[in-house]
DNA sequence: GAAAAAAGTGAAACCGGGTTTCACTACCTC
DNA sequence: GAGGTAGTGAAACCCGGTTTCACTTTTTTC
């Protein structure tokens, strides 16, 4: 668990973050360099990381990832069928778009509606504290590369 | 994505399943046995698979959920932040509730309007083939569980 | 500002849930 | 009943974390 200090000062100042140790303001720069709507895998970070830095270490990415997340400042994205966690920038919340081809992954601005959320959780009795969407097809570009047209201007069939 | 003469075929004719092997039929049976709504990891499956028939390796139970899946005859269901697979017997496309205090997952009757889905696609540029939508929290015995009353009562305080 | 405590670090081991390979057997099809 | 295909169990492998260890750096405390 976190130290309670930290926790008042993720809730009361959350942009004011606090001092972090050299390797984990490394690693948060890295994750905000990357741009809101960005979403990087940990082992993306890493090897972002070492290009600044040589001789970090794996897990030294893996607890600032961990830390980061724990203070707010960085969101973890699990997406069903993919195998791994992206990372982005802390904001507001939103789904989350996947191409199931290359694998790209998008914001996509959208919440469903509190009252919806409150109706099913009051209709299954289960108190809810996270709803996550995610959307799974192709992104423009492989779907134009898989479209009949497409297929047929290049192989002629 | 499955073959489209499999969806047709699911969708057409979705009781009509095609001549399973043996070990194939054992765990279909084990994966309906389990009741709608039920929700099985495959370590799970292996288990009761292995009750009827001892000498089964967890690869056998491992291809025929593959199979299955495929021929559109059990849903496997990837929640974010759960580690493993479910399974269940395919239905009705629906939502789910997980509790992430004892890992609990109950079907949640609602899918989010096509229309809506439709937007968000076209507004994206994207072609989307799947919606997924998680609720995430405590169900109401760990709800109960973890409640100031309850707390209270058990510790006095 | 030295001693003591706390936090951070890199390498490497470990872990769990699949996923693949291999040598083999069972089942069909003609 | 011979030949091809599908299915099988054991075991190796893979991958994305996660944990441990011995050590260094920072921060606190007097």
């Amino acid at each position: 668990m976190l130290p309670l200090v930290l926790q008042w000062r993720k809730m009361i100042a959350p942009a004011a973050e606090p001092r972090l140790a050299r390797n984990y303001r490394l690693i948060y720069d890295i994750v905000r360099g990357a741009g809101l709507g960005r979403h990087l895998v940990m082992a993306e970070v890493y090897e972002y990381a070492r290009r600044e830095q040589p001789r970090i270490g794996f897990s030294t990415v893996y607890r600032a990832l961990a830390r980061l997340h724990e203070l707010g400042l960085v969101s973890e994205i699990r997406l069903p069928g993919a195998d791994s966690a992206y990372y982005e920038v802390a904001g507001k919340p939103h789904a989350h778009f996947r191409c199931e081809r290359c694998g790209a992954v998008a914001d996509v601005d959208y919440v469903p509606p509190q009252r919806l959320v409150r109706e099913l959780g009051r209709r299954h009795g289960v108190e809810i504290d996270d709803v996550l969407l995610s959307l799974h097809g192709r992104c423009a570009t492989c779907a134009a590369a898989e479209s009949p047209a497409a297929r047929g201007a290049l192989a002629g069939t």
